[in-house]
DNA sequence: TAGCTGATTGACT
DNA sequence: GTCAATCAGCTAA
């Protein structure tokens, strides 16, 4: 069972966190691949001069809809980007997902990425991780409680010990302490 | 229509 | 450590 839609309505900053150790789902055809998520950014609404809210207008449409959707963007010309909306109807602001811990169809995934099965940067880094899970700008708007990109509650109710730090690779406002990570994961991605 | 920028990655020195 | 690849969506004209 995905995670509700009540889920996403809170703060992007306690999303962020709440979101580490859950497990993001992609299915594709018949093809199922998952992997534990272990580092994520919060973006905030229009005061936070680093959010997409702030400065691309085309996203405000999702940016201010109901938390639970896909926001998918092109960064570089040639990666894809997955964020969870977050927050009420009105409210603006976004969780990124930057890496995940492969669980189902490493095999699939190691095949998309043209890297060895067990690789520990099969998804570390939000570029890496949507080509490994094969989520692409048509995902951008997809429902995440419904549809073939979930997000499901994690295994049991296992504490993880979950570092905090600045943003990484972005150009506006760094210094704002927002990015999540679980301590010690080997899939987390590197630092710049 | 042309030019610019970026929430990145991987190959190379 | 440096740097090229590559494109959606904006801006200026």
């Amino acid at each position: 069972m995905p995670l509700s839609r009540a889920f996403y309505f809170q703060s992007p900053r306690a999303l962020a966190r709440d979101l580490l150790g859950c497990v993001l789902v992609s299915r594709s055809g018949s093809i199922v691949t998952s992997g534990m998520i272990v580092e994520t950014e919060a973006y905030l609404g229009p005061e936070d001069a680093a959010s997409h809210a702030a400065f691309r207008p085309g996203s405000h449409a999702l940016f201010y809809g109901p938390g639970g959707i896909a926001y998918v963007f092109r960064a570089y010309g040639m990666h894809d980007c997955l964020n969870a909306i977050a927050g009420d109807v009105g409210r603006a602001g976004c969780v990124l997902i930057r890496a995940v811990e492969p669980l189902q169809g490493a095999a699939a995934m190691a095949r998309r990425r043209g890297v060895p099965v067990g690789s520990r940067r099969l998804a570390s880094g939000p570029g890496n991780l949507t080509r490994a899970l094969g989520v692409t700008r048509r995902h951008n708007g997809a429902d995440l409680t419904a549809g073939p990109l979930t997000i499901e509650p994690r295994d049991g109710d296992r504490a993880q010990p979950i570092a905090r730090g600045p943003r990484v690779g972005i150009a506006r406002d760094p210094g704002r302490i927002l990015r999540f990570w679980i301590a010690g994961n080997p899939h987390v991605s590197r630092g710049p």
